[in-house]
DNA sequence: CGAATGTATTTTGTATACATAATTTTACCA
DNA sequence: TGGTAAAATTATGTATACAAAATACATTCG
C-alpha cells in the first residue's frame, strides 16, 4: 500500500468516505489481497481516528472485500481462481435473470437510451479511450439492471461486478474483442426490443460466457 | 421491541454477538420494520457500550436488514410485497443454479444424506413438530447448496433465505402442503441421482414456484 | 544451536468523553 | 390562540483512553 487519500466530501459521515476510499483502493489493486488493514496505520494515513476506520472495515467485511479474524484484524480478501469462477457463475445466472426481466418491461425511452449507449460504446472504441470504453460497457449492463426493475438484483449485481472489476478492465484493453462486444450488445438489444426472452437469454449467455472465458485466461496469465 | 438478551459466547467479539442478536430479533419480528435502532437504548438493553452496537449496525446495514440515514440513525429495513417478490425471483434463479451445479458433482455420500434427510422430513411431518419440519426443509436446501461446491453462492442463498424466513415458516405451518413438499424433494433428489440437469432445473422451478406463490399469499393475507 | 519462557511492543476490543446535528419543549409575542 | 424562536434535550459522529490479547523479541536453559 502507498498513499491513500480521503476525498473528504464534507457532509458524508467519515465512515462512508473511508469505506469508499478503501473499496476503491482494493478494487484498483492499491491494497493487495492478503494485505493487512491495520486500524491505527489507516487512521493516521487518512487523518481520522480509528472509529470510522473500524466501521468501514465492518462494511467491507460484509461486502466480501475484507476478511476479519477476531483479535487479529482484517485483511484484504484474497481471491483465488476458483473464487472468481464461483463469482462468475453467480453473475451469469443473475445477469440472465436481469435480461429476462428487462424483456418483460423495458420501456421505449429505455430502448432509445440503449441505442445511444451502443453508439457511445462504438465511438469510445474508435478513440481507444479505455476509461470511456469501460464506462459505456458498465452503463450497458446497468441499463439492463435498471430495466429489470428489481433494486435488490441491482445491488447484488453491482457487488458482483465490483469483485471482477480488475479483470474486466484487462479484458476491455484487448482491442481484438471490441467488434464482437459491440455485436453482442446489439443482439441483446434486438432481443429486448422484441421482448424475445429466449433469444435474450441465449445472447446474454454467449456474451457472458465469452467474458468469463477471457477473464479466466487473464487470471491464469497473472498467476 | 421488548426484551433482547445477549447470548454472550465468551470469545466472540461483542460486535458479532450483538450482530447475531439483532439479526435474530429482526428476523423473528421482535424488532419490527421501521423501528429505530437507537444506539444508546440498545447498548443499555444489551449491557454493552455503543461501540459494538454501532459496528453491528454497520453489518446489518450492509446485509440489507437495516437502513441508515446519516445523522438520523438506523432503522429496521422495511420489506414491501414488491421487495419480497424481488427477493424470491433472485432466490429462484440462484437455487436453480445451485441445483444444476449440484447435479454435476454430488457425491454418493451426499446422496445418502439426502435420503436420510427426506426420511427425517417425512418423520417430522408425522409428529407435526414445526421446528423439526422447518429444520429438515432448511437442511435439504442447504445440502443442495453444499453439493454445488460454490461457497459464495452458499453465502448469498443463506442471506436471501434469511430475508424470507418469517414467511417460510408460515408456509410450513399449513399441513396441506406437506405431501407435495415431500414429493417435490423426492423428485429433485431423483434428478440429482441421475445427474439430469434439465429435470432438476424443472423440478426446482416447480418447487420454488409453489413456495413463492404460497409466500406471496401469506404476505397479502398479513397486510 | 534450538526450544522455551518471560518481557516489551503492537494491535485489537470496548468504553467513554466531547462535539455537533436533530428533535422536542418551552416561552414569548402578535 | 397560533405560530415562531430560543432553549433544552436527545442522538449521532468522532476521538481518545484503557484493557486485554496477540506478536515480536530477547534471554535463559537444555
Amino acid at each position: 500500500m502507498e498513499d491513500l487519500e480521503l476525498n473528504a466530501n464534507a457532509y458524508l459521515p467519515l465512515r462512508d468516505v473511508v469505506f469508499h476510499t478503501l473499496r476503491e483502493a482494493i478494487l484498483k489493486g492499491d491494497l493487495k489481497p492478503g494485505e493487512r488493514l491495520m486500524e491505527l496505520q489507516l487512521a493516521s494515513k487518512l487523518g481520522v481516528s480509528r472509529t470510522p476506520i473500524r466501521e468501514a472495515i465492518r462494511m467491507l467485511q460484509q461486502e466480501g472485500l475484507a476478511v476479519t479474524i477476531p483479535r487479529k484484524g482484517a485483511q484484504v480478501a484474497a481471491m483465488t481462481e476458483k473464487d472468481m469462477e464461483d463469482v462468475l457463475k453467480i453473475r451469469e445466472a443473475l445477469e440472465i435473470l436481469a435480461g429476462q426481466l428487462a424483456c418483460e418491461q423495458v420501456s421505449h425511452a429505455q430502448l432509445a437510451a440503449f441505442e445511444e449507449n451502443i453508439a457511445a460504446f462504438s465511438d469510445a472504441m474508435g478513440t481507444g479511450d479505455l476509461k470511456r470504453i469501460a464506462q459505456a460497457d458498465i452503463d450497458f449492463h446497468d441499463m439492463i439492471y435498471q430495466a429489470a426493475g428489481n433494486p435488490k438484483l441491482v445491488m447484488l449485481l453491482n457487488n458482483l461486478r465490483e469483485q471482477i472489476y480488475r479483470y474486466r478492465v484487462e479484458y476491455l484493453k484487448d482491442c481484438s474483442n471490441h467488434p464482437r462486444l459491440i455485436e453482442e450488445h446489439r443482439q441483446i438489444l434486438a432481443g429486448l426490443r422484441h421482448g424475445d426472452k429466449k433469444y435474450v437469454t441465449e445472447m446474454m449467455r454467449r456474451h457472458l460466457d465469452n467474458q468469463t472465458r477471457a477473464v479466466k485466461n487473464i487470471i491464469r496469465a497473472q498467476e
